[in-house]
DNA sequence: TTGTAAGCGTTATCAA
DNA sequence: TTGATAACGCTTACAA
């Protein structure tokens, strides 16, 4: 069969049709509920399909059907792979429907991210993830005027736009305290990130196991560090000169961890000898350092799946879905601590 | 002013025209080239925008107008935080033009990515960089017959579908080789992801620079290893059962290296005194291990730049730019070698 | 500078 | 099971 491609313009599905010798809605009916028709009529368009080299257009089709097949998805950064995991478990259950996944970037910051949430918007996304609780006062409001489903991500938020898929930070952070008080450490010292939610709620965690074990509330066992590797290496120097007798490191961020780690060596702190580490997520690197890392596993790919099943159910109306889910976390220990 | 909500329906830019008393063109105009109308009614339409939450629909708009402001990007991964810098590049060009960038992921796996450029071309994406030079047939078959503006970026490819913007693989890898080479080490191996093409370009830009100093090209001087810091261990003991003599290790991968670094260490074997190590790219983590790992740094965010660059010229017709750019890449000498 | 009319390429709806 | 027709919400092209 040769092969004739138009030389200019867009093959459309009035072009298959032709070729195919049936109408457009025929054409439509092979392409999106190729059961419905007669295998002899969608054989024949299956083939003018390939031989025009036809390109269905999901733009008019989701103008047209008003509903699309493509699912937003809004991450802090894409620097950091902690994300990797919940990107494959949507994956994963929006791919065998039939369904798309485009990832876009917030930066954490609320202005960047109402700039993001209003182009999906825009582009009349069937549903919404949203790995963070805080957004503007447009963001939500916008959101909530779409109609379009939202799955908020990375912790439990105070006023939920739609559904809700996390762990709480707070009591993760929490749990992980008095794990490390239970160990014997006496003077446990916690660095988080400034200026960012997820750590301030981690923080009141720290604090609330405190309480907890009738530690007195000190707010200088609290430090706030720079991101990335070199956080770490700020906590280190703020424990040598204000806090020498501490016994223990508790980071709320994977990264920091692991540099406050490097420092320790760098300076021939024993870990844990003279200071233990535990860190807040559980990233292939930690079991790689030595000594390798006591950390928090959170339950990353499932946040993906189940996130993206409800906002998958919301659309097909298969059930008014359970609308706050909590996935827990668990502590693994090892030699830092 | 009350803000009346519609209560059920979207709302189009129908109602906006109508609440604004004027045509629905002069809504259009006045969203998406607010100076070719008055001022008087332009502040009248927007603020009709804003009493009534509208938001523009892109999908009819680019149905319409044949344009889209959306550019898509193929990574191989998101786990990799290789990639961030050039998400930043391209960011950064997109956004002060009112465009943007939707990410997905191929899994370096040739029928995953038609797939996901299928979705970008039915979703009638305004351009797209690709993170990868090689293609399913189909797939370069959709890309030259969409006519769409394409830009090919982790290598130069053979024969590139479009646009070109890299460094050379092989170029890189030959470089580092001949470095290593001129500080004195004799026995240099080479260590890559089995299966990966451009791991095997590196492979064979090593092997250029054993044959330019006259080394004989030892195919056992070669090791193919799996993804992750494991690799790295397995390198490691390749050499210790294979080739005793080596002196420097050469990683094609980042995370190879320091995983290499690490088992060194667990070894007892000094680096770079019983063993060298160079990686290939310079992850902020190359830093930060001790020693800090000599490796090569690629123009990551120049590449995203560049790409963008490119695409909008295209799309907005400036030029008939050039095809091909390379972008180079340096060396950057650690303690590690 | 503003408005009118005719598409953009598909699908919902209803009829055959 | 298949087809005709009228949307879907916007912009292009042209007229005023």
């Amino acid at each position: 069969m040769p092969v004739s491609k138009k030389p200019n313009g867009t093959i459309r599905m009035r072009d298959v049709a032709e070729r195919a010798q049936v109408s457009r809605m025929t054409v439509s009916r092979a392409l999106n509920r190729p059961e419905t028709v007669n295998e002899v009529l969608r054989n024949r368009v299956l083939e003018a399909v390939q031989d025009l080299g036809y390109v269905h257009n999901h733009l008019a089709r989701s103008l047209s059907s008003r509903r699309s097949n493509v699912i937003g998805l809004v991450l802090p950064s894409l620097e950091n792979s902690i994300f990797s995991q919940t990107v494959k478990g949507i994956s994963d259950v929006l791919r065998p429907l039939g369904y798309h996944l485009m990832v876009a970037e917030s930066s954490d910051d609320p202005e960047d991210e109402e700039r993001v949430i209003a182009a999906f918007l825009a582009q009349r996304v069937g549903g919404l993830i949203l790995h963070s609780t805080n957004h503007s006062a447009n963001a939500v409001r916008m959101l909530k005027a779409s109609d379009t489903p939202v799955v908020e991500n990375g912790d439990f938020p105070v006023d939920p736009v739609d559904m809700v898929v996390s762990y709480s930070n707070r009591a993760a952070a929490k749990a992980m305290t008095l794990h490390l008080a239970r160990l014997g450490y006496k003077r446990i010292v916690f660095a988080g990130l400034a200026a960012n939610p997820r750590a301030s709620q981690r923080q009141l965690g720290f604090l609330d196991a405190l309480a907890e074990i009738g530690q007195k509330q000190d707010a200088k066992l609290s430090v706030a560090v720079s991101r990335g590797f070199g956080g770490g290496t700020e906590a280190i120097s703020f424990i040598d000169a204000n806090i020498p007798d501490a016994d223990a490191l508790f980071c709320a961020g994977d990264v920091l961890a692991v540099g406050a780690l490097f420092e320790c060596d760098r300076r021939g702190w024993a870990v844990p000898g003279r200071l233990a580490i535990a860190s807040f997520d559980d990233l292939d690197l930690m079991r790689h350092v030595s000594p390798a890392l006591t950390s928090l596993r959170l339950p990353r790919y499932e946040i993906g799946r189940r996130s993206a099943q409800m906002i998958l159910d919301r659309i097909e109306e298969r059930t008014m879905p359970v609308t706050t889910v909590d996935l827990g976390f668990e502590i693994v220990q090892r030699a830092s601590s």
